[in-house]
DNA sequence: CCCTGATTCGC
DNA sequence: GCGAATCAGG
């Protein structure tokens, strides 16, 4: 594959959109991330928007090597300005978020341990089986952080995000899901079985 | 381990 | 110019 002035443009479009290298790879095909990210460069359009990075130690540098910089390029961005565009929604684009998208807000001091509000649907509709599983599951949870989420980990969020008692599942997510079996498990639950559940 | 981007350097 | 290998983080 090569460097096409499709795929660039997709690549710059892309890459201004916050997307990562490996992405970007992805959706282009044929290229690698490690491919994408030197393009990237070649392109000098690294800093994608000024990153809120390193600055305040500019490195006085003193003399350290004579490295062959091929270029200190000033590049004050002047920034091909245009793009009247404000922003392109992509209407058939992947869907990064994550479902549940509840408010990690601190609620109020009160509430001792009850339900958090998370998913967690009413413990009388799950399944016994799916029930007793992400008990088992919660004490393997990983206990990963936002940040630590990938595709690959399970998003459940277990305790209360007022406290300090809350992270998220983090076991391996069934493909293609955002949680982990046991989880899918009660996140899921078809209409069938919810339908007419005594307790 | 999973993932990020950054850099190097033979091709 | 290209990108795998490698580096430096989170």
């Amino acid at each position: 594959m090569s460097w096409t002035d499709e795929r660039v443009e997709t690549l710059k479009r892309m890459w201004s959109e916050g997307q990562s290298a490996s992405a970007i790879a992805k959706e282009l095909g044929g290229v690698t991330r490690n491919a994408v990210i030197g393009k990237v460069h070649r392109l000098g359009l690294s800093n994608r928007t000024e990153e809120a990075e390193a600055a305040p130690t500019p490195e006085p540098t003193p003399e350290k090597k004579a490295e062959k910089k091929p270029a200190p390029s000033p590049k004050p961005a002047p920034a091909p300005a245009a793009e009247p565009v404000a922003a392109k929604p992509e209407p058939a684009a992947a869907q990064p978020a994550t479902q549940p998208a509840f408010t990690p807000v601190p609620r109020r001091p009160i509430v001792p341990a009850g339900q958090p509000l998370p998913p967690q649907p009413s413990a009388n509709e799950i399944s016994p089986e799916a029930l007793a599983s992400v008990r088992e599951v919660e004490k393997k949870s990983r206990k990963l952080t936002l940040m630590e989420l990938t595709e690959r980990t399970c998003k459940w969020p277990i305790g209360d995000p007022a406290t300090d008692k809350f992270w998220f599942c983090g076991l391996p997510s069934q493909p293609g899901k955002p949680y982990c079996e046991a989880h899918v498990g009660v996140a899921f639950q078809p209409m069938s079985s919810r339908r007419d559940r005594r307790r």
